[in-house]
DNA sequence: AAGCTGATAAACAGTT
DNA sequence: GAACTGTTTATCAGCT
């Protein structure tokens, strides 16, 4: 019942926006996806111009909210596509194309024609640009023995020149460039088959030179008039195919080639292909010629062409300066490609922060993908793989809501947290929560503590050991900034949890009721086990098969532990030192306390690790803070109480994160 | 698979 | 009467 209804609740929908490292798996299919899209739109322009009636049902599927709590209803997944309708427009999501499939506007087998089309079209791309490489050296020479043959110049002096020129032209041309080999592809003059790739690049590159550029230049030059002519079908624009017959797709297909955002105009591009034929051309723009230190002025496209064809024909200087040109874009291309990984360096980083001591970051983005998606802790374990999502709430925040900015949004996971992180192990809350105060009062990260951990450290930490259930809150906003959301709900639940927990006892008080903790049954209710457990120990040792190293160690720990549960998604994670407390502490119990004492665990249960934390205490709260709650907790924890601890032995802890 | 635990939601009653 | 406080029940999910 109420299930329903939470799922469906609005913070769960609200489309949170994450870079995820699934994001990053994605990014090399959000530009086949983004030209999928744009001929889907195409396409659905089509039919709407011939079938003018017929509605666009893109979101016409979504059920309409029921909202009788009470009544029961298994249809939350049908939720689902409300909270992706809610997704940013430019992105398109797996849902979205499995509605678009489901529309036949474009059939699997299309799509799969199309991405394949367009891996083909990227390895032209890289041919073509080794081509042009290749050409581009051969001509340098040629032009620089030709040209200044005569010269008493240097070559080193020549070279210097040409570089500055390069440098000159990088930014002015870079645009005028991507369209002028977009141009190319568009008009299949190097469409290459996929099946024969090899081949004609090779055969280009070697002995077809001046052949092959000859009509290259041709095409070039002459591209616009042909394309008049060419008037032909919708989207044959590529009567000029020296290879092989263009899929008729092709021309949205090449955009995609380049490698960056390119794709971006691409539409403009693929759209104004007729436009080209009339008044618009990649080197002319705003009544300039746009070659390469021409800027002449016309007032009209064909006089324009004219000079085009007279001006720059085929001829070693326009050769030159064509190869200047792709020289130009190739450093272009390497910047971009150096940014680009840089790019991903960053965002690498950023989502691995928390798990830096990982040797390998991928599955560290693979779970902060996850993590909003899902109930954060699931995805916890940095470890392996995504875990599926058995859950239908699952799908609320679709992995596809890549590309988006990291944002404070996306560092706090608003939904519904059904599972703490991990029940298995204590974590010494208090050092946890000092260590990362910082972090946790500013970042909308949830602490990976249960309500219960929480509810008691803030009565421990306040002077008297006992708080109202207003200060309680308060304590809970001022400490975190996750709590600064939702208050219905977690407070809520705080209160869920105060009067379920036998720990917390009510005591009446001249101004009200105060909350106070009863450390005994809060013990008693939290199997501590890190220290003790040999499956603890046996889990560090072993977890996710990295091995008994100590990193292996740390991995299995933080996963345990969670504590980078959240975090891994976020920016501003819980330090590494914090990491290596946590770790620490509990190979601590785990080695040193070994199953004797059950004081591990827990919330205090490493009083050393403990006082260290103290010392990095900046709250400006109330000095008996530090060792207050601290030493209390120390004494609890070795008090002998903790014997019935062995009670709960067997049982991994069922501690409490949130 | 069952049971435990925690999170969430909600209804309800008492108090302020 | 509204808001707060406190109790209770129910459901779901993760874990052992």
């Amino acid at each position: 019942m109420e299930g329903g209804s939470r799922e469906g609740r609005p913070e769960n929908a609200t489309p949170s926006v994450e870079v995820t490292a699934v994001d990053l798996l994605h990014l090399q299919q959000h530009q086949a996806l983004q030209v999928a899209r744009q001929i889907l739109l195409h396409q659905q322009q089509q039919q709407q111009q011939q079938q003018q009636q017929q509605p666009h049902q893109l979101l016409s599927q979504q059920n309409t909210g029921r909202k009788s709590p009470k009544a029961n209803d298994k249809q939350q997944s049908l939720q689902v596509p409300v909270s992706v309708a809610m997704m940013t427009p430019q992105v398109i999501t797996p849902q979205q194309m499995q509605q678009i499939l489901q529309q036949q506007v474009l059939s699997p087998q299309q799509l799969q024609v199309l991405l394949q089309q367009q891996q083909a079209l990227m390895l032209q791309q890289q041919q073509l640009q080794e081509f042009y490489k290749k050409q581009q050296e051969q001509l340098h020479l040629q032009l620089l023995q030709q040209q200044h043959a005569g010269s008493k110049q240097s070559k080193e002096q020549q070279v210097s020149a040409q570089q500055l020129a390069f440098q000159q032209q990088l930014l002015q041309v870079q645009q005028v460039q991507q369209q002028h080999l977009l141009n190319l592809q568009r008009q299949g003059l190097l469409t290459i088959q996929p099946g024969q790739t090899g081949l004609p690049l090779h055969s280009l590159t070697q002995g077809m030179i001046p052949a092959e550029l000859q009509q290259l230049w041709k095409e070039v030059t002459n591209a616009h008039v042909k394309e008049e002519h060419n008037s032909s079908s919708n989207n044959g624009h590529r009567g000029l195919d020296l290879s092989s017959p263009a899929p008729p797709k092709n021309p949205h297909l090449n955009q995609h080639s380049s490698t960056n955002g390119q794709y971006m105009s691409h539409k403009r591009e693929g759209t104004t292909l007729e436009e080209h034929s009339h008044h618009s051309h990649p080197l002319y723009g705003h009544g300039v010629c746009k070659w390469p230190g021409c800027e002449a002025v016309f007032d009209d496209f064909y006089s324009f062409l004219k000079h085009l064809n007279n001006e720059h024909a085929l001829d070693d200087r326009s050769t030159a300066q064509c190869r200047v040109q792709m020289q130009v874009v190739q450093q272009l291309e390497l910047q971009l490609s150096k940014d680009k990984e840089r790019l991903q360096a960053m965002m690498t980083h950023l989502h691995v922060k928390s798990t830096e001591p990982k040797a390998n970051p991928q599955p560290l983005n693979l779970v902060s993908s996850i993590t909003l998606s899902k109930s954060a802790h699931e995805a916890s374990p940095p470890l392996s793989l995504p875990q599926t999502p058995t859950t239908p709430t699952t799908p609320l925040t679709p992995l596809s809501q890549t590309h988006s900015v990291i944002t404070a949004n996306s560092l706090h996971s608003v939904g519904p947290m059904r599972r703490r992180y991990s029940e298995k192990y204590n974590m010494p809350i208090s050092p946890d929560i000092i260590q990362n105060k910082e972090f946790y009062m500013n970042a909308e990260v949830r602490p990976p503590f249960t309500y219960a951990s929480l509810i008691r450290q803030a009565i421990l930490e306040s002077p008297e050991k006992q708080l109202t259930l207003n200060e309680i809150y308060n304590w809970f906003t001022r400490m975190f900034a996750y709590f600064r959301r939702n208050a219905a709900t977690w407070k809520n639940a705080v209160r869920h949890n105060l009067s379920l927990h036998k720990c917390f006892v009510r005591v009446e008080n001249v101004k009200g009721a105060v909350w106070t903790v009863d450390e005994l049954e809060f013990q008693k209710r939290r199997p501590q086990k890190i220290s003790g457990s040999p499956a603890l120990v046996k889990n560090i040792q072993t977890s996710l098969g990295y091995g008994p190293t100590l990193s292996a160690a740390f991995q299995a720990s933080m996963a345990e532990n969670n504590i980078p549960l959240y975090t891994t998604a976020s920016i501003g994670s819980p330090t590494l030192n914090s990491l290596a407390n946590a770790i620490r502490e509990e190979m601590n119990g785990a080695m040193d306390h070994g199953n004797s004492n059950g004081s591990d665990s827990s919330p205090g249960r490493s009083p050393l690790p403990a006082m260290h934390h103290i010392s990095v205490k900046e709250e400006p709260l109330d000095p008996e803070d530090h060792e207050g709650p601290l030493s209390l907790v120390t004494t609890a924890n070795h008090s002998p109480d903790f014997d019935h601890h062995r009670d709960y032995d067997d049982d991994q802890g069922h501690d409490d994160m949130l």
